[in-house]
This record gives structure tokens, C-alpha cells and sequence, in this order.
DNA sequence: ACATTAAGTGATT
DNA sequence: AATCACTTAATGT
């Protein structure tokens, strides 16, 4: 088993990580198998460990007072969390987003106080570490400016476009209900919206899937 | 056949 | 674009 993680680690972070950071990643890392669906992390919970997502997809919500969400982004393999790897220091933080997995999903986590340590052993850390950053920031900025500037219809087409390469096919097992909560709206617009879609010829409706036509 | 959950719709703000 | 109140349709037991 853990050969096998050492092949996937080169496979998913070998042109990132040099040969030491992959064996230490495989010392002290823990697999966490999470099935689709799964709540991993909810605001408040402390942080204990950098995630590093090996297979699968993560989504990253922002969550309301009354528990509505609203997504932020999307992991995918390759990817990390900033929230977690703004704590170098090695402190344990609180986490400000909740974060549910997209698919069936493996991450690698890495300790705390290893990472730290990390960004002073490994320039490719210290390097992956900002180049997230850098990402996630920008990302953050796409998110913003659906929200800002596009309408609903609009802002309904980007999510699907990106659950269709998020999950490469074009037919998306969700529900109306599901997308709502995502753009944090309700049920009941998502489904006008879907429907003149749906009249314009840019999607399929049946019960609980949705089949994207253009994108 | 019945209950449950998803989706559609008109009216109102 | 949101909410209410209700209907219709699909699916599981």
C-alpha cells in the first residue's frame, strides 16, 4: 500500500515535489478515503492538517447564519486548501469555510507541525504553497465576479459548465435543489431558470439530472 | 397502492 | 428574484 501512495503522490505532485518531500509526505501523511457527498470539514472545526487531493473533488463552501452556503470553488487533484495552509506558524487554526467532497474523493493529511516545518526544508513547499495561493486567490476572484456581475441565468451556466468538467461527462446527477443551494438561492428560481434553459436548447431536464447541451 | 421526494406553476411582493 | 402555496410527476417500498 504505501508504494502505492508513493506512485500516485510522483504521479499527482512529482513535477512539484522533489524525491525527500514525496518520502516525507508518505511518512507522515494519512489517506482518508471520503465518499461523495461527504461533509469534511464545517466552519469552526480546527484544523489540524494540510489536505493534498490526490483523486476526486472537493467543494468549498461559505456558510450563512441561517446555514445557507454558497460555493467558493472547487479542488480538484493537485490542488490543496489555502485555508489550511495559511497556518504555518503550526498553529491550529478554525476553519472559515465548510468544505464537502464533489465526488468520491482520496486525500493525503499532512500534520500541522510537519508543514511548518516544511516551508524552511523545502523551497518546492514553500513554492507550492504560494503558487496555491496565488490560484485560490484568483479563483476567488472568478467566484466574485459571477456573483457580482453575471445574472442568474448566467451565473447557472458557469456552474453547470464547470460540474461538466469537473466530473467529465455532461450529464449531472443533481438536483434543482442542489444547485440552488450552491448559488445560494432558491429551489424554485433555479427551476424557471432551468426550464428556459431548457426551451433555448441548452440543457436536458429530467428527475434528478441534468444533461448540459452547449457550454 | 402508498408515501416520499423532485420538479412545475400561478400569484404576490 | 424571492416566497408561498399548491399541483403534478417520478421513484422507492
Amino acid at each position: 500500500m504505501p508504494n502505492d501512495i508513493r506512485k500516485t503522490l510522483e504521479e499527482v505532485y512529482g513535477f512539484l515535489f522533489c524525491a525527500d518531500l514525496i518520502d516525507d509526505i508518505v511518512r507522515v501523511g494519512i489517506i482518508q478515503e471520503v465518499s461523495s457527498g461527504q461533509m469534511i470539514t464545517d466552519v469552526g472545526d480546527a484544523l489540524h492538517g494540510v489536505p493534498l487531493l490526490i483523486s476526486g473533488a472537493i467543494k468549498v463552501l461559505r456558510v450563512d447564519s441561517e446555514d445557507n452556503e454558497l460555493l467558493v470553488y472547487f479542488l480538484e487533484r493537485g490542488d490543496s486548501c489555502a485555508m489550511t495552509l495559511s497556518c504555518f506558524s503550526g498553529k491550529i487554526m478554525k476553519s472559515s469555510i465548510r468544505a464537502i467532497t464533489e465526488k468520491d474523493t482520496v486525500i493525503i493529511n499532512v500534520p500541522m507541525k510537519e508543514v511548518s516545518s516544511w516551508m524552511h526544508k523545502y523551497p518546492d513547499w514553500s513554492t507550492f504553497v504560494l503558487e496555491s495561493f496565488s490560484i485560490r486567490l484568483n479563483e476567488m476572484l472568478d467566484s466574485l465576479d459571477a456573483l457580482a456581475f453575471l445574472d442568474l441565468p448566467d451565473r447557472v451556466k458557469r456552474h453547470l459548465g464547470e460540474k461538466v468538467k469537473l466530473h467529465g461527462s455532461t450529464t449531472l446527477s443533481t438536483t434543482h435543489a442542489d444547485i440552488a443551494a450552491d448559488l445560494h438561492t432558491s429551489r424554485v428560481v433555479i427551476s424557471r431558470v432551468l426550464k428556459q434553459l431548457e426551451k433555448e436548447g441548452v440543457v436536458d431536464l429530467s428527475r434528478n439530472k441534468v444533461e448540459v447541451l452547449k457550454y
